[in-house]
DNA sequence: TTGAGAATGAGAGTGCGTTCTCAACAAGCC
DNA sequence: GGCTTGTTGAGAACGCACTCTCATTCTCAA
């Protein structure tokens, strides 16, 4: 647990994020363990796992809550909404800058990767036919190191 | 229409594709025009875009019969499943060799792309952190031409 | 031409992610 | 401590993609 994405993430920030809350949003157990969750996680989660890692953390809330957090959380800039092709949404923290994920097709996590982007060089361009590239959505399939020493 | 992406693949194919249907399968109007939908579109298209555009093409057909054909299809390796982030599945006819899809923000179609992959590099890789790379989604955002000229 | 059985169409049904409702609770200002 | 009001939890409700049902129609081998 030690040098996990996660860990290593976590104390780049210097710790304890998870009370860095807009001023105007109370901050509750269930806000608190919400947050503390996707800041201990190696990648993006989805409601229920976040239900379940909050939950683990703060004894139990609803699925009502998870979801309402997670909109109030993303209107205010504190996380960030991950989608992936032929997944239910996921959610960050935000302020991670530019970076891609990496799905296991075996546990089917999702990861957080901190790869330089192979795609950066399309960004402003025009490709051939016409189309003007503006952004881009990568993922990268396989297996991860877990899955792999199992 | 004659220099679309569709009506040069369409060409490349040397046209009447739409009736190349496995042996044991029955040559109906409804998936003559599913398959003819296909292969004029630029890129994949939803089942609704699919009953619209065979519709068009073969009087009226149901959702159902869309639904039916597409997953007998893609059994048969006719067709294959395209997922992109945040979208209904979409479908496009199989053998077109490795590409990735363009999605305009502004009219929301999809586009396939001619243009060679960037993220080719990776594949077989191992990153750091321990990931084995296997395969890969990439899809590019911004605007068509279509609507740029608009 | 005919008959077996594959395919169709319309609409009801299903599954799943997400949102709404409302009474009870609790954060934080006075 | 008391009060205001934002927040919570449980479950019903919703929306949407997709599948099933079944009577009818159509394809195609014999």
């Amino acid at each position: 647990m030690s040098d996990t994405p996660a860990a290593r993430s976590s104390a780049a920030r210097g710790g304890a994020r998870s009370t860095d809350l807009p001023p105007d949003m109370r901050r509750t157990s269930q806000r608190r363990a919400i947050l503390q969750a996707l800041d201990e996680a190696a990648g993006p989660l989805t409601p229920h796992q976040l239900l379940e890692r909050a939950a683990a953390i703060q004894g139990s809330l609803g699925l009502a809550t998870v979801y309402r957090n997670l909109a109030t959380l993303e209107e205010a800039g504190e996380i960030v909404a991950v989608h992936l092709p032929n997944e239910t949404r996921r959610y960050e923290l935000a302020g991670r800058g530019h970076h891609h994920h990496f799905r296991c097709d075996q546990c089917e996590g999702v990861f957080e990767l901190a790869t330089t982007c192979p795609v950066a060089v399309l960004e402003g361009v025009t490709l051939p036919g016409g189309y003007e590239v503006r952004g881009h959505a990568l993922t990268l399939y396989g297996v991860c190191p877990r899955c792999r020493d199992a």
